[in-house]
DNA sequence: CCAGATCATCTTTTT
DNA sequence: GATGATCTGG
């Protein structure tokens, strides 16, 4: 037999090689439910199917880009060349584009990402004279997803007698006809949202059986991984295509379902039996991932929920270590303690920072991590949050990509109309807005033909409008003669906006300056790796990145580094040292989950998720204390700690509190060498990260101003404006100063220690004698 | 209309 | 502590 089938076991045997009709595998965390769907397409091409004829979705691009690497190395480039293997949302917007004049779209709609749908929402709450308190962009975000996550469509909603109660009942009778705005909105502007991908590819094969016939006889395999995640939205598109053959192999496991907060439903793995009757059934139960401590420690979370079907996962790995629960005092104390540890761990093991991951369940905890982390110059990556694609400068100038390639895209004509300044403000905009409404029309098409739509602007204000009409007219007329690259860097020169930002010397403006670069260059590579020219034009640039989250533009700077990431955005990856972070009641459970126990049971999933990416070493952190909102706030462990069975942990004892003086040597001693003579080259090495801009040292008894969140380091000792001194290793709360926080150095004179302010509001003053002041950016 | 300053609100989790 | 909305004086 083929030889790749020996790297199975006998269960992910069975389930690659029962190719013909549904099939479920549930598949416990570690199993190789991957590498079963990986072997199962390479099965599939090795038996003669066509890599076109098959339809493999993920959630991820990434989990895509490394199946899809798998496959290349099994059968090769030439024959998997045309496998259909995406997310979801990218592969609809694929078809979505193909077949556009069926709904009605452009084929080259723009893709609202949910800044550009909060931001139109907003405008409609403002343009319907709705109090903003009782119509909050988010919820409102949240019904209209979730209204079409389950085909929900305007004209439904606002006749489903169960939404219309709904929204009685919260006094927000105007959602109905808010969704039905913003519908018409996103038509209107040739614009569709991440639902509307997956809604549309429905309304496109409901109304269209010829199209549907087509897809259905072109995929003639399916294959979904996660499959606990899939939404109803998603799980009928998967449906409707593999109705006719029924080649349809989904991979889940219901204890790692963690996404219901965006729709999915758990139901749509346990209604398996039901869709597909004729279905067969492969449980993979063995856990190659992690040791066998881990996977008890598990198991005895997960036996505290109600609803899962039943499997056990085993390991036969190594017993090894005990999971660790740390307690730290505040937040800053924790994230100290865990990259201490990272870097113990690294010099007792041999690791790689890259095999070290950071897990918190709320992005806002990643701010202590990355300062710890920048103090003991550990490599890090922080994953999510806000990514190079939402930075202010990036956005805009893909913002002028998206109105060149698409110019009645409403959200990305507002946020370049007026930047960089050309003198069309506000006045100017609502009376535009106005008469779209009035007229059902597109602000562009307003403003393109003058002749027709006199609105009486004043002559300045109607030349301006004018010339930037003529701007973008001439860039999108030469989209498909010139590559992006070229269009872009003009668009970008053009504009100004390059010429604004390097015109201003601050360091803001230069890092932006840098992000921009670093974006031309992307295209630039983007339009060399192409190999058809006509592929490299901006629109095919902008449809290639729509989608892209951070975990698609890892360079090879980021080999070595710790990971930083929420557990969700965790899920499917695997490290061998993994932290799990502020563990503590409120925030893990979220707050938001405790009243009711569905919620609840999702949390205790996503905790399930967590400790089952560790392959070695579980930590887990919670703190008595943490800073949330700028205020201090108590905090107690979470209940989670307590459901681990005792004999998979090592609990803290009570006079763990001093733990980080006694217990760390060799870091310690990293620290002592580091910064114990302070000198001041030293000092600035081992902050290079920062990029400090240097200030000269406040002159003796002068005002030094400091404008906002700057950072300012102080070593020596000096006196306050009321002549109080300070020193460097005192711990100053002070009004005038903000926050200051010790580099805690143990060892070194305190005169020499470090000491940072944080200014948090305003312009603030700052006296000070004798000591020396880096300011930091 | 704009720049700068102050106020207000905010936190799940993601394609 | 950060972002966006709002206010104020030019």
């Amino acid at each position: 037999m083929n030889s790749y089938l020996d790297d199975l076991n006998d269960a992910q045997c069975e389930a690659v090689k029962a190719t013909e009709g549904p099939s479920l595998v549930i598949a416990g965390a570690g199993s190789g439910k991957t590498r079963v769907l990986t072997y199962r397409i390479a099965h599939l091409i090795n038996n003669g199917v066509k890599a076109h004829a098959i339809l493999a979705l993920t959630f991820t691009n990434k989990a895509a880009r490394d199946m899809k690497e798998r496959i290349i190395s099994i059968v090769g480039p030439a024959v998997s060349k045309n496998l259909w293997m995406g997310t979801f949302h990218s592969k609809f917007a694929t078809i979505l584009r193909i077949e556009s004049s069926k709904i009605g779209y452009p084929s080259n709609f723009s893709i609202y990402d949910t800044a550009d749908s909060k931001s139109l929402i907003k405008q409609i709450i403002e343009d319907m004279k709705l109090d903003p308190q009782l119509y909050k962009v988010s919820e409102v975000l949240g019904r209209i997803s979730s209204a079409k996550n389950n085909l929900v469509t305007p004209e439904v909603y606002a006749n489903d007698p169960q939404y219309i109660e709904r929204d009685r009942m919260a006094k927000r009778t105007e959602l109905a006809e808010i969704y039905r705005q913003y519908t018409r909105r996103c038509f209107n502007s040739g614009a569709m949202d991440f639902d509307d991908l997956l809604l549309n590819t429905n309304i496109l094969f409901r109304d269209n059986p010829g199209v549907l016939e087509k897809y259905q006889s072109k995929f003639r395999y399916i294959l979904v991984d996660e499959y606990q995640d899939t939404n109803f939205s998603q799980y009928l598109i998967i449906k409707k295509l593999a109705a006719n053959h029924q080649n349809i192999c989904v991979v889940g496991d219901d204890a790692q379902s963690i996404y219901s907060f965006r729709g999915a439903k758990i139901e749509n793995i346990l209604n398996f039996k039901v869709d597909y009757p004729g279905y067969q059934l492969f449980k993979l139960e063995q856990n190659y991932r992690s040791t066998q401590n881990i996977v008890n420690a598990a198991n005895s979370i997960i036996a505290h929920n109600k609803n899962q079907i039943h499997k056990k996962v085993f390991s036969k790995k190594q017993v090894g270590s005990k999971i660790r629960v740390i307690k730290a005092n505040t937040d800053s104390e924790e994230a100290y303690i865990v990259s201490n540890q990272i870097l113990d761990t690294q010099l007792q093991k041999c690791c790689n920072f890259n095999e070290f991951a950071i897990l918190y369940r709320i992005n806002a905890q990643s701010r202590t991590f990355e300062e710890a982390c920048r103090k003991r110059n550990i490599p890090y990556k922080i994953y999510g949050g806000i990514s190079f694609y939402q930075r202010k400068e990036i956005k805009d100038l893909i913002a002028y990509f998206r109105l060149v390639v698409n110019n009645k895209d409403e959200e990305s004509f507002r946020r370049v109309i007026n930047y960089p300044a050309r003198g069309i403000g506000k006045t100017t905009l609502s009376r535009l807005d106005a008469y779209a409404y009035e007229n059902d029309i597109n602000i562009w098409e307003i403003i393109s033909n003058p002749e027709i739509h006199n609105l009486g602007f004043n002559t300045g204000t109607n030349s301006r409008l004018q010339g930037f009409v003529k701007l973008i007219s001439e860039f999108s007329a030469q989209l498909n003669e010139t590559d992006a690259f070229e269009v872009a860097t003009q668009i970008a020169t053009m504009t100004g906006i390059l010429m604004e930002l390097h015109n201003d010397k601050s360091p803001e403006s230069l890092s932006k300056f840098e992000n921009i670069r670093e974006l031309l260059n992307g295209i630039k590579e983007f339009t060399l790796s192409v190999e058809e020219p006509e592929k490299s034009t901006l629109g095919k640039y902008l449809e290639n990145i729509a989608l892209l989250t951070d975990f698609d533009t890892e360079t090879d700077d980021d080999k070595d580094k710790v990971s930083l990431m929420t557990i969700h955005s965790a899920k499917g990856l695997e490290f061998k040292n993994v932290f799990i972070v502020g563990v503590e009641e409120n925030l893990f459970p979220s707050s938001m989950s405790v009243g009711s126990q569905h919620e609840l049971e999702e949390e205790r999933r996503l905790f399930y998720v967590a400790l089952t990416r560790a392959m070695e070493d579980v930590v887990i952190t919670y703190t008595r204390s943490r800073f949330q909102w700028g205020s201090q706030l108590n905090c107690t462990p979470s209940r989670f700690i307590d459901e681990i069975d005792d004999q998979y942990v090592e609990l803290p004892k009570e006079e763990d509190n001093i733990r980080i003086n006694e217990n760390l040597p060799r870091s310690f001693e990293r620290e002592r060498l580091k910064y114990s003579s302070l000198s001041k080259n030293k000092f600035e090495q081992a902050q290079k990260p920062f990029s400090p801009a240097m200030v000269p040292p406040g002159p003796e008894g002068k005002f030094v101003s400091v404008k906002k969140s700057k950072k300012v380091i102080m070593t020596g000792s000096g006196h306050d404006s009321k002549g109080q001194e300070i020193k460097a290793g005192m711990k100053v709360a002070h009004e005038k100063f903000g926050v200051g926080e010790v580099l805690n150095i143990e060892g070194v004179h305190p005169d020499e220690k470090a000491l940072i302010f944080f200014f948090n509001t305003g312009q603030k003053q700052l006296l000070l004698r004798y000591a020396k002041l880096t300011i930091v950016g």
